[in-house]
RNA sequence: GCGGGUGUGGCGGAAUUGGCAGACGCGCUAGACUUAGGAUCUAGUGGUAAUACCGUGGGGGUUCAAGUCCCUUCACCCGCACCA
C-alpha cells in the first residue's frame, strides 16, 4: 500500500487541533520546558524556508521533551507591525490591519501544514491592542524611571523610508532594512538607556548558556574598555576633558584631537583666528553620510585651531589643538590626546601634518610606523615612568592623574542609548502627552491601550514628521495633569518593541490584569531554550534582555534574564549558493514542497541537509532520498513479525541507535541523529527487511519528533496503544550498545594490514598473539625486530617492527 | 585593521580522549522489473600505472598512529570597524 501523504498529513493536523494535545496547562505537577522560536514577521512573501528550520528543530525538541514527561510550552504568535506591511497598505490602499490580518492568515495555513506542535490557543499579536497595551505600560514605566528621555539629536535618517533607525539598524552606513543611504538629521527623539544597563547586559552574559559567538558579539557591541579620562588645561582657559585607554602614553602627547562637534568649539569661536577654515571643515564634516565617513575616507583630514594650546599636565608643555573627523563626538568625551608613536590613526595625522613623533614605549621603529604592539614594552621618555613595564606604568600614572586631581581610571562603552521613535503609523503609539505646561506627560495607565486612528493616508512626510501628524482630532486631547489642551505625542514605536517582551505574554496570554501572572511566569520563565537568527544578536537579543531586567528590577518578572539557553541556526541559501531573494529569483516557497513531497519529508529533508549551525544550499534533487527514506519506514508496517522485544541480534544495533538520536537532538546534530536512523533501516534491509512489534515501536518513536504525522498514523495503525504523544521516549542501555564480538584492524608499522574478529573483552595478550598469528601480518613481520606492541581496545592493534 | 569561523570525493556533509578517512544522503555506472521511467529493487562508486601506493587548502613538525595536536602559510565566509 503506497503511503499518501496528503490525507493522512492532513487527517493528523485536524486532530491535534480538535484534541488540543499540544497545549500547555498552568497548574501542571511536571517540570516546565519552555521552547521558543522567534515569531515571524508575517509578510506578503509568505513563509520562507528559513522559517521551518529554525522551528523544525524547536518542534523536534520539544517532541522528545513531551515524551520525556515535560509540560512543554511551545508557543507562537505575530510580530505584526512595521514597514513593509505599511509600504503595502500605501500602495494598495488598504488598511495596514486588513493587510495583516491576511497575511497572519496565510502564515498560520503554512506552519499549520508543516505540523508544528505550537500551542495555537496561546497565539498573540503584536498589534492586538490587548497586546500592545502591555508595550505601553512598559514603556510608562520606563518613562517613570528616567529610562525614557527625549532628546535633541543627530538621528540617523533613511532617505528612503523617511524615517529615524537605530544606530543598530545601520549596516555599512545604509538601511538594514532598504539599502538606501543614511543621512544625519538633527531631530528630537525618544530614547532608551540602555546603557544604564551596559554592565550588567555584559556581565550577566556569563551566567547564561548561549553559544559562544552570540556571546562574542555581544560583548563586541557592548565594547566595555577601560582607560583614564584627563585633563588638559588651555591657553583659553577652559579645561579640555579627554578619554585614552593608553594613559601610560601621555608623555608620548604631541598634539591634541577634538571631534568637529566639539562644543568648545563655539565657546572659543572668536579667539580663533582661522575660525573661518573650522567652520567651513564642521561643514563638510557634516555633510558626509555615515558610507562617506567609514568607507571613503582613508586619508587623515584636519584643522589645527589657531589661537588656543593645550598643556599636558606631566610635563607643562604647550601642544597645539586640531579638528579631525577621526574624532567621533559619540564616543568618550569626544577629543582625545594623539601619540603618534603609538596609535596608528594618530600616526597617519601627524605624518600628514608634519607633527613630532616621541616613542615612549621602546622596541619600535617609530619613525617609519606607529609601535602598537607593545604591552611587553618598556617606558621610555616619560619622566617617573621609565624603566616601568607598560602594565606597571598604567597604574603608576592613573595614581598620578587621580593624586593631581588631573584624572582618573573610567570606563567607556561603545553601546549607545536605544533611538526608540519612528516616524511612522503602524508601530505602538508612544504613550505620552505634550503639554505646553506640565512639558511630557505619561498618559494614565487606565487609559491604555492608545489606539491608533483611522486614516486614509499613511504617507510619511517629507517633513519627517509621522503620518499622525495629519490627524488633529486624534492627536488634539487634554493633558492628563493639568487638564489644559495638549498634544498627543506623534512618532510610534520602533518594530522591535513589541518582541522585547513577547515571551512573557505567552506564559499567559489572556491576562486582562497585568502582562502576565506571577505564579505563571515564575513557573515557565526563563525560556528554557531559545532558538533564532544570528542576525537579531545586537537587535532584538540585547534589546529584550534589557526590557527583562528593568522588568526585573521594577519586580514584574521573577528572574534578571529571559533566556536560559541560546543557540543560532544557519541560513538557507538558495540552490546556487546565493542567499535566497526574489530578485536572484532562486526562492524555494515551502508551499511547493508540501505540496509534491509532504511535511513530513520536508521537515526531515530541512534537518538533515547539514550542520544545523551553518548556512547549507538548498537541493531539490537531495529531498527525495528523506522521501525514499519515510516510504521504506511505511514498507516495515508490511513487514512486521512475531515475537517480542528485540532479536539477538538487533539489540546492539537498537540501543546504539536510541543513543545516538536522543544524544544527537539534545546537541542539535539533527543531521546525523536521521543519519543514524537511515543505517538502522539499512541493517535491517540487509537482514532480511522485517521488524518485531517491539523494534517498530522504538523506530516510530525515534522518528516521531520529525516525521510526526507519518509516526502517529502508523502508530494508530497496529493499534500499539492510545496516541504516539502519550508514550516515553525510548530508553537505552549502554551495556548493550557494544557488541560482543567485534572488527577490529591490524596494522604493521601503521599501516593495514589485516582485520580480523575479536571478543570485546579479549586480554591484549591475546589479541596480539591472534593477530602475529595471521598469515599476512605473519609474512609482513617475519625477520624484523619487533619494537612496540599496541592494542587500542575494540579497534586495533599496531605492531612496530624494524 | 580587530574579533569569530571554515577549508574533507562530482555535490550536501560524517568522523568520542589522536586510533579503519569519506558514515548517511544526492548524483553517477551497471543490471532487474517495465509499453514507459524523473517510479521501484539489486550491485558498484575517493584517485591512480590497482595484491600496491597516494589522498582531508599548501609547507614543516610531534607521534607506533594526525582531518584531529604544534609551527608556518594561503583562500574564503561572518561580525565590528577612525570606539582613542
Amino acid at each position: 500500500m503506497k503511503y499518501d501523504f496528503s490525507s493522512v498529513e492532513k487527517k493528523w493536523q485536524d486532530k491535534w487541533d480538535e484534541s488540543g494535545v499540544f497545549h500547555a496547562k498552568n497548574d501542571s505537577d511536571k517540570p516546565s520546558f519552555f521552547g521558543l522560536v522567534e515569531f515571524p514577521y508575517p509578510s506578503a512573501q509568505g513563509l520562507h524556508v528559513g522559517h521551518p528550520r529554525s522551528y523544525t528543530a524547536l518542534d523536534i525538541i520539544c517532541r522528545k521533551k513531551r515524551l520525556e514527561g515535560y509540560n512543554v510550552l511551545y508557543p507562537i504568535g505575530w510580530d505584526a507591525f512595521g514597514l513593509p506591511t505599511e509600504n503595502f497598505a500605501i500602495k494598495n490602499h488598504v488598511h495596514p490591519e486588513i493587510v495583516t490580518k491576511n497575511n497572519v492568515a496565510n502564515f498560520k495555513r503554512q506552519l499549520k501544514s508543516l505540523g508544528f506542535s505550537f500551542d495555537w490557543s496561546r497565539e498573540i499579536n503584536t498589534t492586538d491592542p490587548e497586546y500592545f497595551k502591555w508595550t505601553q505600560w512598559i514603556f510608562l514605566q520606563m518613562f517613570k524611571k528616567g529610562l525614557a528621555y527625549k532628546k535633541e539629536m543627530a538621528v540617523n535618517w533613511c532617505t528612503s523610508c523617511k524615517c529615524v533607525l537605530a544606530n543598530e539598524e545601520v549596516v555599512n552606513g545604509v538601511c538594514e532594512r532598504c539599502g538606501s543611504e543614511v543621512v544625519h538629521k538633527t531631530k528630537s527623539q525618544w530614547m532608551l538607556k540602555i546603557t544604564a544597563y551596559a554592565e550588567r547586559l555584559l556581565n550577566d552574559l556569563d551566567t547564561v548558556d548561549y553559544i559562544e559567538r552570540v556571546k562574542t558579539q555581544q560583548r563586541n557591541w557592548i565594547g566595555r574598555s577601560t582607560g583614564a579620562e584627563v585633563k588638559f588645561e588651555t591657553t583659553l582657559g577652559d579645561d579640555l576633558m579627554i578619554y585614552t585607554t593608553r594613559p601610560d602614553t601621555l608623555f608620548g602627547a604631541t598634539y591634541m584631537v577634538i571631534s568637529p562637534e566639539h562644543p568648545l568649539i563655539e565657546k572659543w569661536a572668536d579667539k580663533l583666528s582661522n575660525i573661518d577654515a573650522v567652520r567651513e571643515y564642521q561643514v563638510e564634516a557634516s555633510k558626509k553620510s555615515d558610507f562617506e565617513r567609514t568607507e571613503l575616507v582613508k586619508e587623515k583630514t584636519g584643522v589645527k585651531l589657531e589661537g588656543v594650546k593645550a598643556i599636558n599636565p606631566v610635563n607643562n608643555t604647550e601642544i597645539p589643538i586640531f579638528i579631525s573627523d577621526y574624532v567621533l563626538i559619540s564616543y568618550g568625551t569626544g577629543a582625545i590626546m594623539a601619540v603618534p608613536a603609538h596609535d596608528t590613526r594618530d600616526w597617519e595625522f601627524a605624518k600628514k601634518f608634519d607633527l613630532p613623533i616621541i616613542e615612549v614605549v621602546k622596541g619600535g621603529e617609530v619613525e617609519k610606523e606607529a609601535f602598537t604592539d607593545c604591552a611587553t614594552g618598556i617606558m621610555v621618555n616619560s619622566g617617573f615612568l621609565d624603566g616601568k613595564s607598560v602594565e606597571e606604568a598604567k597604574v603608576s600614572i592613573v595614581e598620578w592623574l587621580t593624586e593631581n586631581g588631573v584624572g582618573a581610571q573610567k570606563v567607556n562603552y561603545k553601546l549607545r542609548d536605544w533611538v526608540f521613535s519612528r516616524q511612522r503609523y503602524w508601530g505602538e503609539p508612544i504613550p505620552i502627552v505634550h503639554c505646553d505646561c506640565c512639558g511630557y506627560v505619561p498618559v494614565d495607565e487606565a487609559d491604555l491601550p492608545i489606539r491608533l486612528p483611522n486614516v486614509e493616508s499613511y504617507e510619511p512626510t517629507d517633513s519627517g514628521e509621522s503620518p499622525l501628524a495629519n490627524i488633529p482630532e486624534w492627536y488634539n486631547t487634554t493633558c492628563p495633569k493639568c487638564g489644559k489642551p495638549a498634544k498627543r505625542e506623534l512618532d510610534t514605536m520602533p518594530q522591535w518593541a513589541g518582541s522585547s517582551w513577547y515571551f512573557l505574554r505567552y506564559c499567559d496570554p489572556h491576562n486582562t490584569e497585568c502582562l502576565a501572572s506571577k505564579e505563571a511566569l515564575e513557573y515557565w520563565m526563563p525560556v528554557t531554550w531559545y532558538n533564532g537568527g544570528m542576525e537579531h544578536t545586537t537587535l532584538h537579543l540585547l534589546y529584550s534582555r534589557f526590557w527583562h531586567k528593568f522588568l526585573y528590577d521594577i519586580g514584574v518578572v521573577p528572574t534578571c534574564e529571559p533566556y536560559g539557553k541560546r543557540t543560532s541556526h544557519g541560513m538557507i541559501l538558495g540552490e546556487n549558493g546565493e542567499k535566497m531573494s526574489k530578485s536572484r529569483g532562486n526562492v524555494v516557497n515551502p508551499d511547493d514542497i508540501v505540496n509534491e513531497y509532504g511535511a513530513d519529508t520536508m521537515r526531515l529533508y530541512e534537518m538533515f541537509i547539514g550542520d544545523f549551525e551553518k548556512a547549507a544550499p538548498w537541493s531539490s534533487a537531495s529531498i527525495k532520498g528523506c522521501k525514499r527514506f519515510l516510504e521504506r519506514i511505511w514498507g516495515l508496517g508490511e513487514n512486521v513479525i512475531d515475537g517480542d522485544g528485540y532479536r539477538d541480534f538487533m539489540v546492539g544495533e537498537m540501543n546504539r541507535t536510541i543513543k545516538k538520536v536522543t544524544e544527537d537532538i539534545d546537541e542539535m546534530k539533527f543531521n546525523t541523529a536521521i543519519a543514524a536512523l537511515m543505517a538502522l533501516i539499512n541493517v535491517i534491509a540487509e537482514k532480511g527487511g522485517k521488524v518485531t512489534c517491539d523494534e517498530l515501536k522504538t523506530i516510530l518513536l525515534l522518528v516521531s519528533p520529525f516525521a510526526p504525522h507519518l509516526a502517529e498514523e502508523m502508530w494508530e495503525m497496529f493499534a500499539f496503544g492510545g496516541t504516539i504523544n502519550d508514550q516515553s521516549w525510548p530508553k537505552f542501555d549502554a551495556a548493550k550498545c557494544v557488541d560482543n564480538e567485534v572488527e577490529i584492524v591490524v596494522q604493521v608499522n601503521g599501516k593495514i594490514r589485516a582485520r580480523m574478529s575479536v571478543g570485546i573483552d579479549d586480554a591484549q595478550e591475546a589479541v596480539i598473539e591472534k593477530a602475529k598469528n595471521n598469515e599476512k601480518v605473519a609474512a609482513e613481520i617475519s625477520g624484523k625486530t619487533v619494537i612496540k606492541e599496541l592494542y587500542v581496545k575494540g579497534k586495533l592493534v599496531n605492531i612496530v617492527v624494524k
